[in-house]
DNA sequence: AACAAAAGTTAGATTAACCTAACATTTATT
DNA sequence: AATAAATGTTAGGTTAATCTAACTTTTGTT
């Protein structure tokens, strides 16, 4: 549970890769080459990794088989998200960095060891529950509640919602949803979905409706 | 000037190292051993990255001769200085670290690499000039202006002068003066100074005089 | 079931940052 | 000026994180 030498970031970012590769639906573990993949390295550089991971205890890893993170593997990666996320919040809220532009420097930041700054962290910010992008911010003791949430797409007609999040965080994206003024927290009310091409007339705040796409609002996340 | 490769964290150390060691009284370069000293390192270890350093354009240095910053090399640590004040401000005034408690986060926060971050965080901080010890905050392009700061014990009697750093940054004064409700800003008029001793009577704020001694009035800098 | 393709591992190198032990140079002192 | 002390460097080794090339195991397909 506890582990005494202090991980090296190198170390704590394939724990959160194995952790987000790892809780999608309907798998508990995950693969060489896809964590080669997603942390930017080779094959042969994660194997090691595995092996050394493993040895620490913070992943149950044998040779050719797939790999799961064990209880406190699984809580540091929790940890440093909920590290990443605060930050997030922080870079979004007080300094006004966009939507898109936080996850960069958060990546950075998220490594800072500091139990007391992540508390006071958390505290100035007004203990937030969820980061720009609306993804839930872990508790200091590693619980993540997530709020039911549905995509845009599937609210029903006449119901209102507030959006949590986006399922597409790519530049072009994020810039359309400014533009149209959407962001977390905002309020919507489904007025009239098209069979035609499933696109949507929602209305916001003083009942201006707009139009969007289906596949504008498959990539909205909301809750009801 | 420009450097394309980033400085790897430990190199912007040596850099912040080599400068603190060089601006000193009389003296505008450093050694070996001196390095190895404020870096907890060895000297060969020093040697190593002073060649390295050399190469990179950084310091000037000849085997057995004593190093210098280079224009550029002291560009590189005066702006990790400049990064590590910001951060010491910020996690002094908003997440009301204490005074004594700043320096060590500030050390990994230094090393965050994002322009725009230290931009955004100077103007959340509405430009603040110095740090929670009262050292001046470089300019973003590199200058430091620093205010006249004498000791307190050098005030004269009936002047009034407000604190703007210690010189002794150890934690049990900075314990008392905490104490003492002293921080930087402080206004503070010096009443009376006792010849005998070279004690001091001062007031702050609702008239409270208190008396301190010489040896903790020739450690709190004030401008007047 | 055979075998090719995909996935994963081992072997052997490389780079950065460190070390100790041994050697070289500079400096300070008799 | 000789020499001891202090300072600094070289040589050679270690560890973490990475790589490529070659090999092994597993999987998927005819």
């Amino acid at each position: 549970m506890a582990y005494l030498q202090p991980l090296s970031f190198t170390e704590e970012n394939y724990l959160k890769a194995i952790y987000s590769l790892s809780e999608r639906a309907e798998s508990f573990d995950t693969s060489t080459n896809e964590i080669a993949l997603k942390t930017n390295t080779k094959p042969p550089t994660v194997s090691d990794m595995l092996r050394k991971l493993a040895d620490k205890k913070l992943v149950t890893y044998e040779k050719y088989k797939r790999v799961q993170l064990t209880k406190s593997g699984r809580q540091v990666a929790i940890q440093v998200i909920r590290k990443h996320r605060l930050w997030e919040v922080f870079l979004h809220d007080k300094l006004e960095f966009t939507w898109d532009k936080v996850h960069e420097v958060a990546e950075q930041l998220e490594h800072i060891r500091s139990e007391e700054l992540i508390s006071r962290l958390e505290k100035f910010l007004g203990y937030p529950t969820n980061d720009p992008h609306g993804d839930p911010i872990p508790s200091a003791n590693g619980e993540l509640t997530q709020a039911k949430r549905i995509i845009l797409s599937d609210v029903g007609e006449g119901k209102v919602c507030y959006v949590v999040g986006v399922k597409d965080s790519t530049s072009p994206f994020l810039q359309y949803l400014q533009q149209l003024n959407i962001g977390i927290g905002t309020k919507i009310k489904l007025i009239e979905r098209i069979a035609y091409d499933g696109s949507l007339t929602i209305s916001m705040r003083k009942g201006q409706q707009i139009s969007v796409s289906k596949k504008f609002a498959d990539n909205v996340l909301v809750t009801v």
